[in-house]
DNA sequence: CTTGATTGTACAATGTACAGGTACAAGGAA
DNA sequence: TTCCTTGTACCTGTACATTGTACAATCAAG
């Protein structure tokens, strides 16, 4: 059982070889998957995760082209040595600017201000681990 | 200049008409456009971003199906009065769960945890003025 | 009151993205 | 060699974002 912590969620708005990219480069880029690691094939791997295979091949062959891994026929599906990417020098902005529309996507939504502080204080506090 | 703080991103994975409606979403939470203040024509707002004024429109009616907007032909787009609703039940939740998917999207992405648990903090704090 | 310009709306056309079906190609194993 | 495993190619259907175009409403000028 090689991958327990990937699920795609239907009721994201995200499409699901895109959830499935970001959980495995949340892996790759925290060291839950290092260089040499064997993944699933990708018919194994839909069906855990119940799409169609083509869809997990889109979801390697995107991580592939960023570098993470190596695709060969065959011989299945290898995480290749890669450091982290950078962080784009916008990206402090980036995350403030979406945090504040979020945050007020909430706030017409009626949830109170208190609330909403205090998960952003959890969330923070949860990446501290 | 009416909105001086709006651009579209074409790198971001989102829509434009709803970068459109965040963006303005934000600016009516924020008291930065009060009841009775007046936005500009679609046509003209199109230009200024560059996109078509159906785009434009799609976002105005949007935000008016909110309750933020009154459209009328010929009259433009007023800023309406608007209490805010409810809280659902399960906003506390719903508030958490968003975030944890957008931490793991920005972890994906390569933003250092230090960084994103800043603007969290930053984010909370900026909710008690 | 008529005319014309302004402004939002309706709707079809187009392009694109995602997910799935099916057939194929490569290449190691027996 | 032969066969099975595994990734790839290509096509289809569906949903949706964006645009082009025509239209409807309504205000102002005369």
């Amino acid at each position: 059982m090689p991958l327990p912590h990937l699920r795609i969620d239907p009721t994201r708005h995200q499409p699901a070889y895109r959830q499935i990219v970001d959980a495995l480069r949340l892996m790759l880029v925290s060291g839950a998957l290092r260089a040499g690691d064997r993944l699933p094939p990708v018919r194994d791997l839909a069906l855990d995760l119940r799409v169609h295979f083509n869809t997990v091949a889109a979801a390697y062959r995107a991580l592939a082209a960023e570098g993470w891994l190596d695709l060969r026929r065959r011989r299945g599906v290898l995480v290749r040595p890669r450091k982290a990417p950078e962080a784009p020098p916008d990206a402090s902005e980036r995350v403030a600017r979406r945090l504040r529309e979020l945050v007020a996507e909430w706030r017409a939504a009626g949830i109170p201000p208190g609330m909403i502080a205090r998960e952003l204080r959890a969330a923070a506090e949860g990446l501290k681990r």
